[in-house]
DNA sequence: TTCATTTTGTAATAAAAGTTACAAATTAAG
DNA sequence: CTTAATTTGTAACTTTTATTACAAAATGAA
């Protein structure tokens, strides 16, 4: 197990010793789960850090016939619903069912300020793990806000070529994958690029991009 | 200027003396910014937190031709992209920009950290900012994953009746809000919500709603 | 190389949502 | 209570996207 917990993001970079004093000082449970039982409900409130030390955890959505949507899967080392702790609207988005026999450690929230006062790193760590989800929630958000298809895609290419330092690009996902990313219907998607092809904005061929021309693209994606 | 800082939620909670004793302890910039001066570039990485005093301040997103989207407005004494100083992508999602004369405290990364150490009051008010942040933009990232607008209307109502225990709700915001939230348009909103009243499964009359087909509320949501 | 599989290109049609505009109803302020 | 301001209801029309279906091209495995 101690293997397991030393390679949680929320412990990275610390010395095992450093670890094993955090945990000494500090008031926590081990907790078995069987499979397909609950962990936590959606809305309830978040009370305590869960850390997957065990087992698979699935995050899901019901709906009333009884269909689950899952939003995602939990494997070890994997903590918990970060950053629905503090806040104020700390409770869990979706439900928390074990898939598999799972242990999971939780440490209430109270002993998590005690945590990050006794190590710098751990604080960071949280800190650096919440504020990563923000930036991620508003990356992924910034990309459903664009108005259109075309102003996604102008976007996306947009971000390659700044990163690749160059005018042509090769798609590194299938068309299947970017319209999922996008939220759009994948016809949708390669209509919008052909458009874009048309007018002369880009050429595309296939996973390969050119963008022909920089301003117009930029228009796009207001 | 201390009646200013002590407003800031970074400080909500913290004794007068006890916020001038944080102070007291760590080193930070006073700077004063002219009208339409750049305070910090789209993409820079974030050194500082960074909390408004005086004036007014823009996020806003540049396209090459020089217009301008304003992204958000902020006044004293909000602090600047708190969610963004950490994190494994820690750059200005927007450029900021000075809209008046204004005044801005500058606390380095490192120093946040010792103030965090410093007082738990101040710990607790951050992690808790950033925890919000976080949800609000899940919470926001949820509603737009929705297949379409009755969908969203559906959910956002569902989630008010089981808080309030009730069939019939009374929306707490107006319909160009819930738009917003929605990221779509009043009329197009309006439009769903009058579809839902003839179809039945609602009764509709401003902001009064009555749940009258609680199995096709659900059926909308899937 | 050849054949099966996956990915991409395309089109027709339907559904959903945006835009604009204005009237009716509601609410807030004096 | 009256009036102004805001919010809500509605309609016509346009744009965007989904859906379905199938052909062409690219890819990969035998």
């Amino acid at each position: 197990m101690k293997e397991i917990i030393n390679k949680c993001p929320l412990f990275i970079g610390i010395k095992q010793e450093d670890i094993d004093k955090l945990l000494g000082n500090i008031f926590f449970q081990t907790k078995k789960y069987k499979p397909k039982e609950i962990i936590s409900y959606q809305d309830e409130v978040v009370e305590h850090l869960m850390i997957v030390v065990s087992g698979t955890v699935h995050g899901v959505m019901n709906d009333i016939s009884g269909k689950a949507l899952i939003i995602e899967e939990l494997y070890p080392p994997k903590p918990l619903a970060t950053a629905f702790i503090f806040g104020n609207n700390n409770k869990y988005p979706v439900n928390i069912i074990s898939e598999t026999e799972s242990t999971i450690i939780k440490i209430p929230k109270s002993e998590i300020i005690k945590m990050m006062k006794l190590d710098d790193d751990f604080l960071l760590n949280f800190v650096n793990i919440i504020s990563g989800r923000a930036q991620f929630l508003s990356e992924k958000l910034k990309f459903l806000s664009f108005k259109n298809i075309k102003a996604k895609f102008a976007y996306y290419i947009m971000n390659l070529a700044k990163n690749e330092n160059s005018n042509s690009v090769i798609l590194p996902i299938s068309q299947e994958k970017m319209a999922d990313l996008f939220g759009v219907s994948r016809p949708a998607l390669a209509r919008a690029i052909r458009e874009m092809h048309n007018e002369g904005i880009i050429s595309a061929q296939a996973k390969h991009i050119q963008i022909l021309n920089t301003y117009e693209l930029y228009e796009l994606v207001n």
